[in-house]
DNA sequence: CGGCAATCCTACAACGTTGTAGACTCGCGG
DNA sequence: CCGCGAGTCTACAACGTTGTAGGATTGCCG
């Protein structure tokens, strides 16, 4: 079987809490006893048991990272950044899917005993929504993701939303463009990325003095490629005009512009697009797509970081604070127009 | 702060043991004495203490998933399938990333003390190669995935690389093609999914009595987006003739597709395309991409399997296994023409 | 009614680690 | 020469859980 503390102390002829000593480099130790533990280390291969260490000290090492799925590209990148970000820092990262937007199991994971193996969650939920905030009060350092619930009782790390969807859609306007249409609306929805994304939007139609137009926006429930291509269809449907589109992420834009080619639709020419989120897609697809790049690393560093403070501080006092990652305006070919 | 089994314990007036008891569902407890348990539990808001039940038991319920990066689109949707399955059987799932096909980080994840907290590794390779194969034989339960290593000492899961690499350029030449390109060979390689796909193109190739031209062949070092561009814009530049182009991934596939598109060549009509991976992506395409699924629901399940057959049986004896998921051809526009 | 098995429960000892308290050496100043 | 602090090491007791062995209690059979 693996060695332990005790094997190697045998084997060096000292004491098993000399040997962990050694192990974390307690200062006063002679080099010779330490040159043979590390010896006996070598030979025996030994190397420390987690379990009894976490037992021990009241800590995994580990953080659990919350997400709906992987195979939505988006928290696919951000789940690589998280464990990059992670990895930095000494953790591992364990990570639950809570399927794609199912509240019920969110909240599941929150109650979850299993989460004990780690010391602290990122949490990104997509199916709850801000009446939920309540239910994030939990007994364990908790960092929330994304846009769902403000103001709750944990620290935040979200994107710049509305201003970056102001962005995004004055980027249009900049290109000319005035019949801006939508494509990822949920009807009602106040905060959430529809929601806040959908405000950037109007506030930068106000800005330019262009009149809301509700007809132009088209409404699904989820943000996958086959939503954006149904949206698309509906709004060409409709017959409403426009000139351009802002996809509220990019799968959705990719999936828009695939159904606006079919249409016989030239990008950017016809319609000026614009997506969300800076997938690695959106640079290879046809045109490519012009985007924002919702500042991804630095969520994630930021919220590895925090949690990783709550953790070691154990400060549950602290009130929760809000942080938000800078953005940035991609523009590629699916809006490169004569400014 | 939170309860332990000593609490509880005490709350019901029994012994810690009998709480014990209680949880795993020990046969003989009385009616009563259990409900007071329970009740304890609830009261208290017990959970068993994950490290301490691991320390006792050597297990953690916890299996490793090293990939090489979860930005490639294929090892997230493979995340999120092995995730599935693990949580079907009660595991947990910790991800590490190697890096795009370091070789070196890839050893250090197999030397590594013990992969952290884990009862096994389902290792994916991508730097390393056959000679490297020693490196798997480690005193831990252990299951390869991909293709770069057969015949290791491990169990080993993998896609039926040649036979679907043949069907794949068979559906090719079934739409009428004869000059098929090939997009993400890799020189020398015989093993690994470059030389086994290329092997199975070739096999097609000669059961339809067609002669194998090297100059078809486009070589890339990785598999990205942009590779499939570059080597599609070489084997346009070089000037040989082609109407098919078999991708050997679906990424490749894609970005080489953007390329034919911008150098006006019509997709299928003027070059059928065929990827591998079955990409979500590759349905919200323009043209939508034919391709071959290889089973990864499959081989997520099967890997997941495998490897817990081996921790709990402990039984280092049994000779490695090698398992073939079932492949798909998947024909959708990129390829559809009159048979 | 004695005895024996089945049932129910408990005390104790691990699992491998680290914190605490303290023992034993030195070397040095008083 | 003693005392003292710094340096080096050790013994012991936890952390929270479960396996083992065995002590009570019951039911049932002869």
């Amino acid at each position: 079987m693996a060695a332990t503390l005790k094997d190697v102390a045998l084997a060096a002829g000292v004491s098993i809490k000399t040997v962990s000593n050694v192990i974390n480099d307690y200062q006063h130790i002679r080099a010779d006893t330490k040159q043979r533990v590390m010896e006996a280390i070598d030979e025996l291969g030994y190397s420390p048991n987690l379990s009894a260490r976490s037992l021990r000290s009241g800590r995994t090492g580990v953080i659990g990272l919350a997400v709906p799925e992987l195979s939505l590209s988006y928290f696919a990148e951000l789940a690589d950044a998280v464990i990059t970000a992670a990895e930095r820092r000494g953790l591992k990262v364990l990570i639950e899917q809570t399927g794609g937007g199912d509240r019920a199991r969110e909240l599941e994971i929150l109650r979850s005993p299993r989460l004990q193996m780690t010391d602290g969650l990122l949490f990104s939920p997509l199916g709850m929504s801000n009446e939920d905030a309540h239910y994030l009060d939990v007994n364990f350092p908790l960092v929330l993701l994304g846009e769902r619930i403000f103001g709750g009782p944990t620290d935040h790390v979200t994107m710049s939303n509305v201003e970056s969807a102001r962005a995004a859609t004055a980027h249009l306007i900049s290109k000319g463009r005035r019949r801006i249409a939508v494509v990822g609306g949920h009807r009602g929805e106040v905060i959430g990325s529809a929601g806040l994304r959908l405000r950037g939007y109007q506030q930068a139609l106000e800005e330019a003095g262009i009149p809301f137009d509700p007809a132009l926006v088209g409404h699904t429930t989820f943000w996958h490629r086959a939503n954006g291509a149904t949206s698309m269809r509906e709004l060409l449907e409709s017959g409403v005009e426009f000139d351009a589109m802002f996809g509220m992420n990019d799968t959705l834009a990719l999936g828009a512009m695939r159904v606006l080619q079919e249409a016989g639709r030239r990008i950017p020419d016809d319609v000026a697009v614009i997506g969300f989120d800076d997938l690695d897609e959106g640079r290879y697809s046809l045109p490519t797509l012009s985007t924002i790049d919702p500042g991804r690393v630095e969520i994630a560093d930021t919220a590895v970081r925090v949690l990783q403070e709550r953790i070691s501080r154990r400060d549950g006092d602290t009130p929760p604070r809000e942080f938000e990652a800078r953005y940035q305006v991609i523009e590629r070919e699916s809006s490169a127009l004569p400014g």
